[in-house]
DNA sequence: GATTGTATGTCAATCGATTGACATATGTCA
DNA sequence: TGACATATGTCAATCGATTGACATACAATC
C-alpha cells in the first residue's frame, strides 16, 4: 500500500505538504491541493489509521462486549450503537462473551491492548471488582458499579407494568420467568416489581429462573414443560423476554389453551421479533435505540472530558397487543 | 498508560530484555523473566497493540459488512464468524450497510484505512466493478465476483427441495417471495430453481420481491395484503426467509386459513427463530455456523499466503416442521 | 524599498514496540 | 586456558504519519 512518502514523491511536493492538505493545515494552494488529491487517488492512497492513532492517542474505535448478538435484544442494540458510532467517527470491534467469565476477561485485556477509546458492556458474568479496577472509560449497560455511568430502562416500573396489567385481567395464578437473578444486574428489579405487585394483591405465582442463552433452546423447553407439568392452571405469564414469551405461546398452543382468553402472556424488551409471531406478543417496550444512542454518548464524552450523568434510567412503556 | 519503556525502567532492565521476555526470544533467565511480569502486573502493562500493528503490517482485525446484525440470519451469521475470528486471534470490526450504497463504500474505505487484514462482505449494494477493483483479501457471502472468494450454501439446490416439498403435498397454486433479484446475488438462484420446478409440473405461481430489512415491517405487512387480497386461494408458500414465513403464518391465521391444512409454507436459513414461531416452520436449512467459519478460514489463507478454494457451496437440507 | 501574506521546503522529534548487530559479562566444561 | 553457552546491554533503524521550528521564496501593498 502507497505511503505518504509515495504520494509526496510522485506528486512532487514535500511529506509535509501532502500531511497539510491531508489535515487542512497551513497554506496551501488550491492548485497543489488538487495535484495532490489526483495523486493519492491514482495511488489509491488511503492514510494509515494505525499510524495516527499511535501519534494521537486516540483509535476512534469502541469495544461492545455482549453475551450474543443473535440473541434479538442484543442485535438490536448492536445495531442501533453501530448506527450512533458510525455517526459520531468511531468503528465497533465486536465481541460475544457467550456468558464465558473467561472470555469476557481476556476481550476486556485485548479491547486494552488494542487502546479502544471505551468499553460498552452489555455482558456481566465477572465479579464487581474486575469492573472497578479496569480504569479505563466504560459504559455499563443494565448494571450499577460504583461511579461507571451506566444506562438502563427503568425495570422496576417494567415489573410493575406487567404486574397491573395482569392482575387488572384478572389472573389468579401467575407464573413468572426471569432471568439469572444471581448475575447482579438491573433487570432482575423486574422481578422484584412484579413480585412485591402481586403479593400485594395475595395472587398465587410461580418465579422460575432461566438464562439468556438463545442457543440453549432445550432448556427453555425444559422450563416449559416443567412449569406446564406441574402447574396446568397458570392463567397469565410474565416473561423477561419476548423470546420466552414466544415458547410460552409454542407450549400453550400445543396444551391447547386459547391465547389470551385461557391464558395471558406478557413479554418483554419488544423486540421486532415480538411482532412477526402471533397472536402478536404485548410487551414491556425498552428505548433499545435511544439506549444504544446513549452508550455512545456516554464514551466520547469520557474521552473529550465533557462532565456526563452517570445514572441513565430510561422510561419503558407498555406495548399491548393480542397476548393479553 | 504504561509503555515498555516505563516497565524496563522500574525493572531495573533494558527494553530489549522486556521485548524478549514478550516475544519469547534469545536468551533470558528465570529470574529476570519473572522480575519482568512481576513489573508488568504492577504497571498495569498491556503491550500496546496499535504499536506493534504498524511495525508487523498486521492489524489482526477482520472487517465484516452486513446489512443489519439485527436480522436474524446475519446474527447469526456474525456470531459463527465471531468465534472463529477469535479463535484464530482476530478481532472483529462490524459494520452495518443498511443496504445503503454510500454507507458500504464509506465502510469499506475505513477499514482499508485501519489496515484490516481482510474483509467479509455480507452486503452486496456496489456494482461488481467496485469491488472487483478494491485489490484486497476479500471473501464474498453469496454473490460470486470473478476471482474473489465466496462462501454460499446451495441455493439453488434449496429452491428446488422447498419446490418439489410444495408440489409433493399436492399444492396447485403457490406464491414466492423472493430478495430484490436487481441485487446481483446468489440467492436468487432459489427463485430460478423453484420457478424451474413450479413449471415444469405446470402449476401456478406468483412470485412476490422484497428486501431484506426487518425494520421496513410495514413493507412485509403490505405485500401480504397485496398477495392475499388477489389471491385468496394461494395454497402454498416458499419465503426466502424464515422472517416472511412467520409474517405469512400471521396473516393465515389473521384469514383464519388452517396451517398445513389449507396452506402449507416453507421458509429459508433456518434461524433459531423458526422453532420459536408456532407452528414451528419448515425450512431450508443453511449451514451458517460452516459459512461463518469458513469465511474466517479464507481470510486467513489469504493473509498466509496458503492455497485456497474460491468457490465454496455448501450443501443445504430440508428441515420438515409444522407448517406443511 | 520595506512589509506582509501566501506557499512550500527542510529537518527532526514523536508515538510504542521490534529487531538485528554488536559488545560485554558470567559460568561451565573439556 | 580456551571455547562455548547463557544472559543482558547499547545503539539505531523501522513502521507511517504529524507537527513545530525555521528557512526561503514570490507576490502584492503601502
Amino acid at each position: 500500500m502507497a505511503t505518504i512518502n509515495d504520494v509526496a514523491e510522485r506528486a512532487g511536493v514535500s511529506v509535509t505538504t501532502v500531511s497539510r492538505v491531508l489535515n487542512n493545515r497551513g497554506y496551501i494552494s488550491e492548485k497543489t491541493r488538487r495535484k495532490v488529491y489526483e495523486t493519492m487517488a491514482e495511488l489509491n492512497y488511503q492514510p494509515n489509521e494505525i499510524a495516527r492513532s499511535l501519534l494521537r492517542k486516540q483509535s476512534n474505535l469502541i469495544g461492545l462486549i455482549v453475551p450474543n448478538v443473535s440473541h434479538p435484544f442484543f442485535g438490536e442494540l448492536t445495531d442501533a450503537i453501530e448506527y450512533y458510532a458510525y455517526r459520531q467517527g468511531f468503528k465497533l470491534l465486536l465481541c460475544n462473551s457467550q456468558l464465558d467469565p473467561a472470555k469476557e476477561r481476556d476481550y476486556i485485556e485485548m479491547m486494552k491492548r488494542h487502546r479502544v477509546d471505551g468499553i460498552i458492556m452489555g455482558s456481566h458474568t465477572l465479579e464487581v471488582g474486575e469492573y472497578r479496577n479496569l480504569n479505563y472509560p466504560l459504559v455499563t449497560l443494565d448494571r450499577r458499579i460504583d461511579a461507571i455511568p451506566y444506562v438502563a430502562s427503568d425495570n422496576y416500573r417494567g415489573g410493575e407494568l406487567a404486574a397491573q396489567l395482569l392482575i387488572e385481567k384478572g389472573c389468579r395464578k401467575i407464573a413468572h420467568f426471569c432471568g439469572n437473578l444471581q448475575l447482579d444486574m438491573l433487570s432482575n428489579d423486574r422481578t422484584s416489581a412484579f413480585e412485591e405487585k402481586i403479593r400485594e394483591q395475595g395472587i398465587e405465582f410461580i418465579t422460575l429462573q432461566t438464562d439468556m442463552n438463545v442457543f440453549d433452546q432445550r432448556e427453555y423447553e425444559r422450563l416449559m414443560a416443567k412449569l406446564f407439568g406441574s402447574h396446568p392452571d397458570i392463567d397469565g405469564v410474565f416473561a423477561t423476554s419476548d423470546i420466552i414469551a414466544s415458547f410460552v405461546i409454542k407450549w400453550c398452543r400445543k396444551l391447547e389453551k386459547r391465547i389470551p382468553e385461557d391464558i395471558r402472556i406478557i413479554g418483554y424488551d419488544d423486540v421486532n421479533a415480538a411482532s412477526w409471531v402471533s397472536p402478536a406478543i404485548t410487551t414491556i417496550k425498552q428505548p433499545i435505540e435511544e439506549m444504544g444512542r446513549l452508550a455512545v454518548e456516554l464514551i466520547r464524552k469520557q474521552m473529550d472530558g465533557e462532565p456526563y450523568e452517570s445514572e441513565n434510567v430510561l422510561p419503558v412503556e407498555l406495548v399491548e397487543r393480542a397476548t393479553t
